[in-house]
Parts: structure tokens; sequence; C-alpha cells
DNA sequence: GATGAATGAGGATTCATTCAT
DNA sequence: GATGAATGAATCCTCATTCAT
């Protein structure tokens, strides 16, 4: 592993587990290896290792709810296969996830406006999806925006607890999250194979390897 | 307004803003127009002052789930009347809720604990109403664990959106969200009727008045 | 025991225990039973506090001193009469007499210079007797300062370890001191007799009726 | 001279001129040559200092008994060498003797119970040599552990008074306390002769180089 | 007499960051 | 690449003291 991932990856436990401004430079450093001087040979500033993060992770999300929205034509199966690949983002790269989630508020550069923007576009897609089905008469819903900040809230949430080594597999994950998505808007019920071929979800370089877990010493 | 409701209400504002670890005690007292050590006069630490908001708002939240549960026998309207007074909460204080949701992390004492336990009491209400009502086949709830993270995910995220000044009321919004719930676990509709009398919500002595706004300038 | 009182032996304790500097004016209040803006309607300051106790404490150590030496003519008779008051005025004031021998460096203002001052007057009685002793020959001393920073020093110490319900009557500390130090400097040995009318030694109003006693729990 | 040393030796002259209580770590850091936030770069905390500092010295005091009390097996001439290896410890690092002589009650930390136990031990050399040349008749003593508090004040006052550029050699103070001591007891005196070889005193690396001095200007 | 409230200065310590080696 | 040393600014918090009530 190279020092840069090092880097990255002990940065996002950190600011999964303590939050940005919790977190110092030196436990990053100490964390990944090195010399806190030596962290600065791959890293330009510890805001710049925020944004960087924030930028990638968001980046994949979006671009994996594009994917889904655009491998159908029915506003059913879209939500489905948004809701499949939100969830199974988040499963994958729950710590990145979770800071993504939780540490927009720490962005204070010029790289703000550019997060937002990618969440904005993101969060569009749920309303296309779901304008279109009320529009047709497939959803049941009273008020879009709500239904889509209750959607895209029930997914984030997803990286607060998921356990990969727990009782459900992604895919389960998928299908259980997709059944309440369906009913919650008031759709039919979208079985996994219409969702095929599925979105690929791969494991961000910023993802750390083992899973939260209490305090890994280091001596 | 008090000494001690000024410096309350300052530090939730902040908290909410850039969060426990990024607020400073300086920023705390200017906010609340005090020199930083008049504020140690009222409070003994920046953690108790997060322990005290936390435990209050938590022990609130308890209540209102617990006031909830206890107005009715069918499940249906347990859940629908937890909702509600969950969303209402979250309206009502929505900057409170916001870093209830948000900072446990940040808290190291023997106070972390306390709160734990209170959120997992308060979880426990909405298993209990799941579980039966799946049991009596009212719901269809495919995985109960899971039903149960969406449920309280989804109405968290009110206090990261919601503005009281807003397109919606608070009982418009507590019906949106009952009409969400019921539909998630496959129950029928539960009107706002049904749920009276309401559990009645009020503002926390620790809310601001004034809503999130930015950066309220003092010079 | 009026307030005044309260004060001054409050900080004598403390002082003693843990040192002027590291004693807090609450600290002092909080011992007394007493706000500490109560305090001041008492003291002037702290510094005035340290002040005045050491003026009275090395007042009365030279009183006694002047008494002593004045008691009679014969040098050997004088050293062992100053030495009975000096280690008699330590333990029946032990606090006051520790703050006396270690706080002198933190006087700053004006009464550094009278508390010296005191303190040199009293250390010329002893150099007068043994001096006189020395050319008489009743004392075999080789060097005269040496001899005389030994034997204050040496009574200095008692206030450190003497503990008024141990072992040893006042009465004894004395007979053994008046022993140690005609000895020391090869002088007769001076029966207690020798030294009637001895010195009256009193306890000063500042210090503490209590010995020292680890932590005084107040509630 | 390194910088650890310069921050060891400025903290031993402050903290010997205004007690530790009284010491700023900013003053050591100015008297040091450093920035505040580098001398953290040396040295844990600023009772890690003390800490630090009173072990090495009363580990030193230590040896240099053990050393004094191992050369003979004659109780008087123990006692002797004892009080010569003690008086010009103090002399040789008065500064350093002075703040362990005074400071033990600043510690707080599990140090504390170390110090003392090496403070025992040190003493527990002259109960053996007094306890022993009593036993034997070579001394007359009265009161063990009054001669054995009284011998030792006496020895730990030197730091006080002593200057290396005054009228006394460390050789001619050793004589003289070595004289006052053993008539002090009631001993034969011991000529400088029957020590032979002397305890090898040695500097220790926190004592200042140059002597107590007023407010070394370093601007 | 007594006290809650107030404050500027300063306490020890940690911060993110730089740079010569 | 790597690091020990360095630093100004900031951290939370306590200080002795004052004063209106």
């Amino acid at each position: 592993m190279s020092g840069l991932e090092a880097v990255r990856r002990a940065a996002v436990r950190l600011f999964a587990e303590r939050g940005f401004a919790a977190t110092g430079i030196r436990d990053i450093a100490r964390a990944a290896g090195l010399n806190s001087a030596t962290l600065y040979h791959y890293v330009g500033s510890k805001e710049d290792l925020l944004t960087g993060m924030l930028r990638e992770s968001q980046e994949d999300l979006l671009r994996a709810g594009r994917e889904a929205f655009a491998g159908s034509a029915d506003p059913a199966v879209q939500l489905a296969r948004m809701v499949r690949a939100h969830v199974a983002t988040e499963a994958v790269n729950p710590l990145t996830s979770r800071v993504s989630d939780h540490e927009v508020h720490s962005l204070t550069g010029p790289g703000r406006a550019v997060i937002v923007g990618l969440r904005d576009d993101y969060e569009s897609l749920f309303h296309k999806a779901l304008a279109r089905g009320a529009r047709t008469g497939q959803f049941l819903i009273t008020d879009l925006p709500v239904a889509r900040y209750a959607l895209i809230e029930m997914c984030n949430g997803v990286a607060d607890w998921y356990r990969p080594d727990g009782r459900l597999s992604v895919a389960e994950l998928q299908d259980r999250f997709s059944e309440l998505a369906c009913r919650m808007v008031g759709g039919r019920l979208v079985r996994r194979a219409e969702c095929d071929p599925p979105v690929a979800i791969t494991r961000l370089s910023w993802e750390p390897l083992t899973p939260a877990g209490p305090e890994q010493a280091s001596a």
C-alpha cells in the first residue's frame, strides 16, 4: 500500500470515528505509520484531504446514481436501481460514506460549492424518477420533496449501522431497501432480476480495509 | 433571558452549525454576549454543556415516544403516533435535534453511556410496535431491524431540512411522515384523528429562538 | 471564631500544604466557609495575607528569641534558651512556621524587606551568643557562620515533622534539641532548670486548631 | 548544550528561585531560549519536568549515601562520610538540591510515591549508622529519630546559603559539617583522611552552570 | 456583611504547518 | 522520501480581583 493510500485510509477512519475537527494531523500520521512532517509530502493540508475525500465519494455516488437511473425507463425500476446502488455504496464504503454524510459543513474553501453541487445533482436524479412515477400514477406521493428527503436519509443511514460481516449480505440489504422504498412511495415491488445488470459498486481507494473496529493498537 | 439560557442557546446553535469540536468556548461566549470567563460561571465545561444538552434532548424524545406508544394498543396507531411525535420534536427543536443526532460521538465521559442508554430505550419502542404489528399481520416486514433503522433515520433527517417558516406546517409534516411510515411497513393508513389526542411537543429551553440563519453578525 | 480568624487559619493551612502560589483565593474562601468575594471584606489581597502572616510569625519568633537571649548572661544558657524557644515556637505553630520558613520568596512587595530584616535580626541573636561563647572558650566553634546556619536549620526542621499528639511533649522536644545544640558547639550540657523561667510560647491566632491532617472533607 | 539540557537547567533555576507553582512554562521556555511550544518537543509536561528532576536528584543522593555508608564499618566514619557526601552534593548542585528539598509536595501523580520511597531509603542509612553507633556506645544519642532529623535538616540547609565562589571550598565545608555532626551525636572527631577515598560527587546535568544570580536578562 | 456576576490576564497545552537537514 | 526541530496562533480553562445589589 502506497504512502498516499495509507494516509487517505487513516484519515477516513479517523474522520469517521472522531469527526474532522476532532482529528489532528498527528493522529492521522501516526495511524498511517508516518511522521507528521512526512504526511505533508503526500497531502497539501488537512482540508485538502477532506475535500478530496468528499469529492471522490460524492462523484462515485453520482456516477452510480446515473448508471442506475439510465438502466431503465420505468420509474419503479429506476427508483429500485438507485436505492440498490445507494445502499450498496454505503455498505461497501461505510466509513467514507459516513464522513461524506456528516462533514460537508467542515469544508470552508471553494471546494464546498463543488460538493454541494454534486449532491444536488444526485438528489435531482431521485426527483426525476419520483416525479415521473407520480405523473404516470405508478407512485402515490403526497409530497414529492418530503418523499425524496425521506428516501435519501433512510439510505444514508446504512453507513451508520451496516456491518459487512453481519447477518445481511449486500445483496440482501439491497433487497430489503428496495422493498421499503417501493412500498414507501406506493409503487409495485420490483424484483432483483428486474434491476439487472446491477450497477457495479467498487470500494473506493480511500475506504479502510478493516471495518470500523475499536482502537487498532499500533505497538 | 437568563445568562444560562443564553449560553445554552448559543451553544446549540453553534454546535449545530459547526459541530462540537469546531466550536470554541469563546465563540459560544461571544454569541451569548458574555466574556468567556463569565461563561464558566454558568457552565462547568464545554463537554458538560454538550452532555446536558444531549441528555435533555434525548429524554424529551423518549418521553414523547413513550406517550405516543402508550396512547393506543393498535400497532398501526402506535407507529403513526410515534412517527408524528418524532418528526414534530425534530421540527420544533431542529438545532437541538441536529446536535443530538450528530454529536453523541463527541462525548467522552461517563455521560456517554447514559445518552446511549436513552437512545436504546427509545429505539426499543419502535421495535415493540413493529414486532407486534408484524406478528398480527397488520404490517408486512421482511426484516425488522432494517425497517426500524430506516424509519428512525428517515425521521431524524427532518432536522436537517425542515424550516418552520417554510411550506409545511408541523401538522402537515406529521401527516406526510405518518403516511410514508405506514406505507413503508405495509400497514393501513392511519388518519390524523386516530392519533388524537396528539403527544404534546414543546420547545426545549435549549433551542435557539431564531431559526438557523447564516452568520448572525454581532458587531 | 471570627471571620478574619477563619480566613487566616484556612490560609495558613493551605499555604502550608500546597504552597502559596498553588493556593487559590477560592480555595481559601471555601476552606474558611466563605464566598470568595466576602473574603475581600477581611483581607486586602492574597499577598497581604501572606505578608501579615510572615510578619506576625517572624515578629513572634524574634520576640521569643530576644526574651531567651536576655534571660541570662551565660552564652551556654543563652544558646539553650534560644534553641528551646525556637523549637517550641515551631512545635506550637507548625503550619505557620512551615510557611514562614518556605514562602519568603513569594513576597514581592515592600513587605519582603521587612521580613528579611526581622530574620536577620533574629539570626544576629544566635551570632552574638555563639561569638561570645567562642571568645570565652565555652564553645568550640571552627566556623561561626556555618555553626549558626546549621543550628537554625536544624531547629526550623521541627515544623516539618513534629506532631503534637506524637511521642514527644514540647518540653521533651526542647530537652533533646538543647542537648544536640550544646554538643554541636562543644559546650556544656545545660539542664532544663537552668533555663527557667522559660520563654512563654503562645499559639498564634493564625495557627489552625487541628493539626495538618489529610483532606478535611467539608461536606 | 542540547535543547533538552537547556530546558532542564532553566527549569531548575526557575523552580529554585520562584518555586514550581509560581513558574510558568513560558518562563522556562524563555530562559532556555525556546518557544514555549518547542519546549513540549523535549518535555512531556511541566510536572514531568519536576518528576524527572526530583528522581534524578534523589537517586543521586541515595547512591552517594550508599557509597558513603559502605566505605567503612565504623559508625563514626560512616556518619562522617555520609554527612560529607550530603553537603558536597548540596554544594555542587545547590539549585537542584533546593528544589529537591522544597518541592516534593508539588508532585501529584504516581511519581510522588517513588520520590518519597527514595527519600525514606536514604534516611534509613542515617538511621542504621546512628543506631549502631548508639549501641556500641560510640555515640551519645538520647533520641534517635530526633538526632536523625536534626542531622539531615542541618545538611539540607547548605543548599540555601552555600556559594561556590564564597569563603569556603567544598572540602572545607565538608570538614566543618563533619565536625558539627560528630559533636552533635557525642562521637569522636573523624579526620578527613579517615574518610578516604571520598565519595565522588558529580554535578547533575540538570544543575545550571552559573550560580543563582539575580535575573539573568536575556534580551 | 454577604454574594452572584463579571472580566482581563494568564495558566498549560495542542494546533496545523514549515523547513533545514 | 523522511524527520527532528521549530513556531505563532489557538485551545480550554482558572486566576485574583471588583462591584452592584
